[in-house]
DNA sequence: TAGGTTTCTTTACGCGAGTAAATTTTATGT
DNA sequence: ACATAAAATTTACTCGCGTAAAGAAACCTA
């Protein structure tokens, strides 16, 4: 790579000895050229190190390469997992990621539903905050640009909806643990973040009547992404009242079990599954902590990689065919149940 | 806000009843035209919802309004909480920013540089992965690109670098573990992923010196980013073959300590400050999670704010000054004990 | 080697704005 | 009310590339 600066695709044809156009199309598809010009080109492309100016490129472009990914909140691992495969496959596939998390607030969604559609993405993949969504933000941007949403199911919304099925989460812990032991009572936030969480405890409920178990729902106070906190308090008071129905706690997700586990610890609360142990609990998410956790954390994991795959398919799919799909489509991924220490 | 799209900045600027000149001088700093047309333009904004064309005004200008992140490994939560802030004030100074994760592999650092060159940023707030980064590439980009560092620095490059100061880190958790108790061995790997690491354990043994204690340095196997399942191995190794040297473990920082705490636990090792106790952990960072461990992670603070808030004014400082800064500065903020229950 | 196909080259225009220069309109102070 | 300064308009060109059309050149294939 030598120096001299090419400034445009005029002079960077000039050296290269090829014409503009063609090496315009060199560049949207570099195996649409005959096999010697685009010898002669990527040969001139190694000694001068010309790129095309991206926003000329996309100015006339109907749909640009580009492709938003949109999170609720970046501080869950969970999502920053999530992303890593996302972004990985869009570059494989020649697009360009860009990377937004709405950190927990619906101002900061809307603002990146806004940014994203000044950037005329060719798709987008939503995860979206869920109860504080502004849903018909949502609905209008959906309308306008083709979008996949994953995670979080807004009803109807969106080209199609991946993610994971909560039933298979919670069935699968439940009848583990009345097996194993206990029936569960279901720890969750009175308020939850997103409809998974009301997923959920329908799921718990159903399965309770389907085992013919007494179902017990504890509802803790608390609003916000700060869930381990929420979850810490709410364990401190229940473990200080002796207020919990059983023996067997089944928090909905993980972060509020980090937390829970947390205010055993202090509570000098034994948590596992051998007799010296006072209380079990389980959880959902699998959360990149889990596992060091104390003690590690008996939970349901979600198939990262089919979710995020299925995601990032089903918007190719969307985009190929023009940005709208025949019907909208959901596809839900079953869990793992994944037995550690502490149930 | 009305129907009826408006297609660019000269039917805009028609319905608005203003020529296309003064609109696009509006659209840059709306302060810089005559209060009565300012109100116009925005009588019509509100009607008609349009926005230029974010390609068409970046094809010319010098420099875009855009500003981007790097971030080394956004599955760290640590870092999570970095953009946030850092987000927020760029969007309030008018500042579009762009968010990166190099996932903590040298190839994705690399592409972002590439990919960052080409939307021309303003500026670029980098946070290296450190060892693994390509140092070469990195000069070259700071040439081109007004950036600062931040988190990690690399000597001589970028216009600034702003981080935490390790010293003061170490210095504080040494001298309180020493004068409360048996003097803290320093945990760490050994091939540690940024240079922060190395800055810590000299500060260990600097402080060792100073205050003539013995030092022991342990370093254990272990590469990536994996850090939580590193300490965790570590620490099972050292435990099971009552390897420690004193009953104070310092860790370079809290993910290791994470997985430290994880081993313990799981060994039986009681952690904490009370007589009970085996052994007392402390570490460096406050990791968003570090409250959560089992018991409680005694850890020296970041200032996250003020380092996020002094990397993104420098930034705008290089940005004003045109790209470079007359004298390279590197600022470092004190850390701030927080005495939990594990020492 | 002729004939038909592909692929390139030439030429030319469009996109949506930035921006400069000259001119006209509006605002300001006294 | 008038001179002056400030802001807006008109006009016209630029930027870097997409893209279409027509013709020239290179590529098969038999």
């Amino acid at each position: 790579m030598s120096e001299s600066k090419i400034k445009n695709m005029e002079e960077f044809a000039a050296i290269s000895g090829i014409s503009r156009p063609t090496v315009s199309k060199y560049f949207h598809d570099p195996a649409s050229v005959r096999p010697s010009t685009r010898a002669r080109i990527e040969a001139a492309l190694e000694k001068y190190d010309y790129r095309p100016n991206i926003y000329a490129m996309n100015q006339n472009r109907k749909l640009t390469k580009n492709i938003g990914i949109v999170v609720p909140y970046l501080a869950d691992p969970f999502f920053a997992e999530i992303v890593r495969v996302i972004e990985r496959r869009c570059i494989e596939a020649g697009f360009t990621p860009s990377l937004f998390s709405s950190h927990g607030e619906q101002a900061f969604e809307n603002d990146i539903l806004d940014s994203l559609r000044s950037i005329k993405p060719a798709g987008v993949l939503l995860a979206p905050l869920g109860r504080q969504s502004d849903k018909s933000a949502i609905e209008t941007f959906c309308k306008n640009v083709p979008t996949v949403l994953f995670d979080s199911n807004i009803e109807g919304m969106g080209e199609a909806f991946i993610g994971s099925d909560n039933y298979s989460f919670v069935s699968q812990t439940v009848e583990y643990l009345s097996r194993t032991g206990e029936n569960p009572c279901f720890f969750e936030m009175k308020t939850p973040a997103n409809p998974n969480a009301n997923k959920r405890r329908l799921a718990y409920l159903s399965m309770a009547e389907r085992l013919g178990l007494e179902p017990h729902v504890i509802q803790i106070d608390g609003t916000g992404w700060a869930f381990e906190e929420i979850g810490r308090q709410g364990a401190l008071k229940l473990l200080s009242g002796n207020a919990l129905p059983t023996d067997t706690v089944l928090c909905s997700n993980d972060r509020l079990a980090i937390g829970f586990l947390s205010a055993c610890y202090e509570m000098g609360v034994k948590v596992g599954r051998t007799q010296d142990c006072q209380l079990r609990v389980a959880s959902h998410d699998d959360h990149p902590f889990s596992k060091f956790t104390c003690p590690s954390l008996t939970t349901a994991a979600h198939d990262y990689f089919a979710v995020s795959d299925q995601a990032v398919e089903t918007l190719f799919q969307v985009i190929e065919s023009g940005g709208h799909l025949r019907n909208r489509t959901e596809t839900v991924f079953p869990a793992r149940l994944i037995m550690r220490d502490s149930a």
